[in-house]
DNA sequence: TATGAATGAGCCTTCATTCAT
DNA sequence: CATGAATGAAGGCTCATTCAT
């Protein structure tokens, strides 16, 4: 009687299951875009489609679950000492393809104001320091930037995937000429 | 026999079905996105299934149709001498609502080119005008201004509707820093 | 005023547009099968809906169409003298492409016999003829003959094009030692 | 709670599932051909639409899990050694309805081939028996044998059902003329 | 009478979600 | 607690058929 449906690995599996479940959905998000097939997260991460719904209970929890991680890459990048703003922008801006699209998904959801206010409080002291040092206007806000992050996001995730670089790279220079005025 | 369902109206029917399939479509794209089910669409317009494929064979076919109304309409008032640039993009942003997404959908289709040349060439005059004047800076060009638009649209189809006006306004005035400089 | 579609070609058409469809069935039958889509038939025979409706009510009837000028052509060539039976069966089966098919579409309609007879009455001739000098067996008749047609039609309408010819060679041997036995 | 439409019966009833699903193709197929509405088959089934999905990903898949099925009683009783060849043929008669319509919707699928190697390594020793005490004539090959199952079967899946038998009957003795001679 | 657009039923297919094991 | 099959609602699309002009 050896089971044979692949070893049921108890709770233990528990935690496991949940990061394998956030980095499939990284990639399938990723690839496929926002509306992906759960199933298809599911099958990538090796995990039953029960056990998706047991750590997530709706698509966006699992979307929040990704960006929680990408927010913690920025909250930590943001951290450190030596880098610069623009930097820490680039860094966002490779890591919130789908944000807005994901945004449409979980209008209303009050997790979105938490996530707003961590990347709020991440930014806080390097928007401080650019102002300072002149690279940023003092006709501009921390909201401005953050804004300006917003719309970079969304044109980035409604590009199409070749020339995508070329436009958020234009598109950056035309915002920080706005935002260092 | 007045069991009819519906009565068919006759080809006489055709023109008007298909405004309807436009105007439905427009209302329809605009508050479910440009995904929503092409059978609410034929529902809301009071056409039957059939018509909708037979005018529009598929939603890329519909979507574009809503677009080319949308630029006769800017396309008119920026024909006119007293529009100023920044009442015609204030139009377009009006009237670009899911444009982003369905740049997605109809990736590498011609007629997305059309469209783009079509709003280059009605912005032309205005953006000169723009130029001679001062408030467009002579650093920006053309191909900015679109760019700015394409932002505006792909952040407009992402916002909750309420916060929508508000986000809009702060975030042309944050690249009309960056196209004045 | 000049009407624009297509200009009503008044009652004379009728026969013409009768010929048409026959001609456009025989083609899009032998194409796409005996199921292909009746619109299909309309445009290819340039005509619109409404009429094939008018001619044929129903797509049994479009079938024995085609099937009734087959006929004729079959009967004409039986009718000559110097035509041998399997110069007759040969070209049976060159015009059969399908019947077996409409079989099953038409069962049980009467005008699938008056055509088996009119099959029957033209074959009985080379038949006979067959049977005196021997080509045909003694142990075999008439109706064996019509069977074997029967099947090679059935087979035709399934064997795969490329091998149909061979495929249609054999089984024509095969039947003939059976009924010259 | 007890609304439930029709209780989960869990993966136990998988293997459960797939059979019921063949048996009713067998049925369905049977009575409207091999073309009948796959929903037809689920509902007569009892099984949902999903499930037939996900064991037979396409019609063909379907079908040809019922020759299968069909091929296994076949060889089974081809296999025993009181079986003679005319048994074993009649066996095949009545399990091939629909084979020669198949063959059309799965034209070049290679599965067609292996069905066909199993059909012609079943019938071998009972083909070469009969060639041994001269009921198979010396000039008719396997091919041909296996040239008139075709041809019966596709007969078949044309004939009125009530004069089949009828039919079915008179091809074969002709054909058993044309492969004993 | 011919035309061809309109209609809607119906089939195919996909996925979110549930639940027996 | 994990698994993965089962379920069925829902949307896409295609025709057969009707009917105003």
């Amino acid at each position: 009687m050896t089971e044979r449906v692949k070893a049921n690995r108890g709770p233990a599996a528990g935690p496991l299951n949940r990061a394998s479940l956030i980095d499939a959905a990284r990639t399938v998000f990723g690839e496929q875009g926002v509306d992906a097939p759960l199933s298809s997260v599911a099958k990538s991460a090796g995990v039953g489609q029960g056990s998706l719904y047991r750590h997530f209970p709706d698509r966006a929890s699992l979307v929040f679950a990704v960006f929680d991680k990408n927010m913690e890459i920025i909250e930590e990048f943001a951290a450190r000492e030596d880098s610069t703003l623009r930097e820490v922008t680039d860094l966002i801006t490779h890591h919130t393809e789908g944000v807005s699209r994901m945004i449409a998904i979980a209008e209303g959801d009050p997790r979105l104001g938490a996530l707003e206010s961590r990347l709020r409080t991440a930014l806080a002291p390097k928007w401080a320091a650019a102002q300072q040092d002149g690279s940023a206007g003092s006709s501009a806000s921390l909201d401005d930037l953050i804004l300006a992050i917003a719309m970079v996001s969304a044109l980035v995730s409604h590009s199409p995937s070749e020339s995508r670089h070329f436009t958020v790279g234009a598109a950056w220079e035309l915002l920080r000429r706005g935002l260092g005025a």
